[in-house]
DNA sequence: CTGTATCCCAGCGGATACTG
DNA sequence: CAGTATCCGCTGGGATACAG
């Protein structure tokens, strides 16, 4: 980097305080794994959409309708997260209605509640909120906050200047 | 909400597997700050660059480089990055050097990790991963993975099917 | 090195109109 | 209700070229 850093290829960490430290390998590819999720859902609809379904919209119209975007962006949309994994269609029929496509939450696209739980954290913390305030988030059995943490598997909170960032299995310097 | 759970304003809260529960009033504006958060860094350059920041990267070629976007691009995000309050310019020299600028993250900035490392994991998890796998992030003073979770301030792991959403205050309607 | 200014194209997304 | 099709303006972002 400035000097300094250019040749920390061995040592590492450079316990920069107040971010995340040591890059050195992992952008030669230029985007880790974020890229890609941007090309998912790094669109304003896209979110939104994934942000309906977790609440449980499950039609077409409701989605556009409750997104706020025309069918067409919709349907666009809808069908790119379809084939993207996220969201599966799926015909379905109440008693004495007819036949209905419905859009359901995959594995995949439920997986990515966390980032979107996050975002909107960050979005109630820091941008205008709404005339009604944010949304709570609750947990149903306790009745507590619900958020979104940055943790250890050894049960640690990690504030962020305690992350450190390395190759995978390459002994973690 | 296809019928059942329409009148559901009363006791509220629908515990639907599988999703967030219940929306009764949140989207009469169509966006619970994840649709102004989108509007921020709902760009793949800009969420990039936010990486790149939270990696310790602050100098304006390094971004453009290592986020692989041309010095336009990056001029014109890094701008509406500082503009909304994610970075912030500083004038620095190292003895010898001319004056630079940097850019450094502020608190606000800070506090996009989550979502950032939220959206990383899931896709290191779904997303055909580079090369080399996927980064691993460790607890420096553990040395356990890191990873984002939700969980409630009782400490509880919360799975998504146990959320539920409410106006803030209001006593869950 | 740190940008700014153009040119330019592809994709997002609104509006409207039209099918099954 | 669930889309598809078309027209169209706005912006994201690459490529140059030029400036402090």
């Amino acid at each position: 980097m400035t000097s300094s850093a250019t040749g920390s290829s061995a040592g590492g960490v450079a316990h920069l305080e107040g971010r995340l430290a040591d890059r050195t390998v992992w952008h030669a590819d230029n985007h880790c794994s974020i890229g890609r999720a941007m090309g998912i859902i790094g669109t304003r609809s896209a979110m939104l959409l994934m942000r309906e379904a977790f609440y449980g919209t499950r039609r077409f119209d409701d989605f556009a309708t409750r997104v706020g975007i025309t069918e067409a962006v919709a349907a666009k949309r809808l069908r790119e997260l379809v084939d993207a994994g996220l969201l599966q269609r799926a015909p379905y029929r109440e008693p004495g209605q007819r036949t209905r496509e419905e859009y359901l939450l995959t594995p995949m696209g439920r997986d990515l509640v966390p980032a979107a739980l996050a975002l909107m954290q960050w979005g109630d913390t820091y941008l205008a909120d709404q005339p009604g305030g944010p949304l709570a988030l609750r947990h149903r059995e306790c009745g507590a906050d619900v958020a979104v943490e940055v943790r250890c598997s050894a049960g640690h909170d990690v504030p962020l200047d305690e992350i450190s960032v390395g190759v995978n299995r390459t002994r973690a310097r």
